[in-house]
DNA sequence: TATTGTTATACTCTATAACTATA
DNA sequence: TATAGTTATAGAGTATAACAATA
């Protein structure tokens, strides 16, 4: 018998109020993924930003600070910490560029392309982790959906 | 024509070593949402975490902290200060448990039901405009799929 | 011994203002 | 005037350890 002056106190706790929202399910699911993939990272020495920073330096030579701020939609003020910490670590470099002495190339080391190439491996099996449950197809709907709905918020 | 020793500079820059993992596209989909919903509830003087706890306080009558924490995946000793916010503010109480001596049971208040009334008006057309341009069997899908994601994640 | 609520603390991400040196 | 990189700072979310009171 439950006594109808107690306290919720068991497991039946109702958040339906919360789940009808997209908000809401995507924070859940967010934050359980970013504590697996920084689980996965850590031991390589990256964390999500980081991360993120290393593979679009490695992916795209010569890259600028500015553009590098725009494609990842960070504030340049912010990515400025997380390159020094890539530099500190010896993966990516500064070097002045030869047009626009105000700006900077970044650049991977060879020890910075092998981290990166270690870690999205790993990162790699994260993601499989993860999504093994689903269907690829809905894996498929789930990526364009979320590509759709941050262009959305993007635009307001 | 392109200089070959110019820095990359300009919108072009290549994020497809990320585009492939789902991790990288909820981070950019949530950071959208998370900036119009922080928007959205501003003026009801309520953030994301605060509008979640009073959603369960209103839903789930005399909640205990310790139930509420796990139902939102917060650590207790964070749920604390939010229950503080809102109680400060007048929209939930703190009562003693009748049967517990440690514990407590969550009420919200007439005015904090009223509060939450008027912003979950707002938080339904923030959701609508964050998905007004998808399928409603693709958000269905989307849903169910973040509900999986976060199952696995919390798994592992 | 375990649990409830709590305090304190540290780390990370995010956002803004303001500065310098260049363009 | 505007832009590139930078410094400083404040707000917010997350995570852990440790404590008193109680179960």
């Amino acid at each position: 018998m439950r006594e109808t002056t107690g306290e919720q106190v068991g497991t039946n706790v109702s958040d339906t109020a919360l789940r009808g929202f997209v908000g809401y399910n995507m924070k859940r699911a967010f934050n359980a993924v970013q504590a697996d993939l920084t689980r996965t990272l850590a031991p390589h020495g990256l964390r999500m930003i980081t991360y993120s920073v290393l593979a679009l330096v490695v992916e795209n030579p010569r890259l600028r600070p500015s553009a590098l701020a725009k494609a990842l939609t960070v504030e340049r003020a912010n990515l400025v910490v997380y390159v020094d910490q890539l530099e500190q670590a010896g993966w990516v470099t500064r070097t002045p560029s030869s047009t626009d002495r105000r700006a900077y190339a970044l650049q991977a080391t060879l020890e910075g392309q092998q981290v990166y190439a270690r870690a999205m491996a790993a990162v790699r099996d994260h993601d499989q982790r993860m999504l093994g449950a689903l269907d690829p197809s809905d894996v498929a709907v789930v990526n364009k959906a979320l590509a759709t709905i941050e262009a959305q918020g993007r635009s307001l």
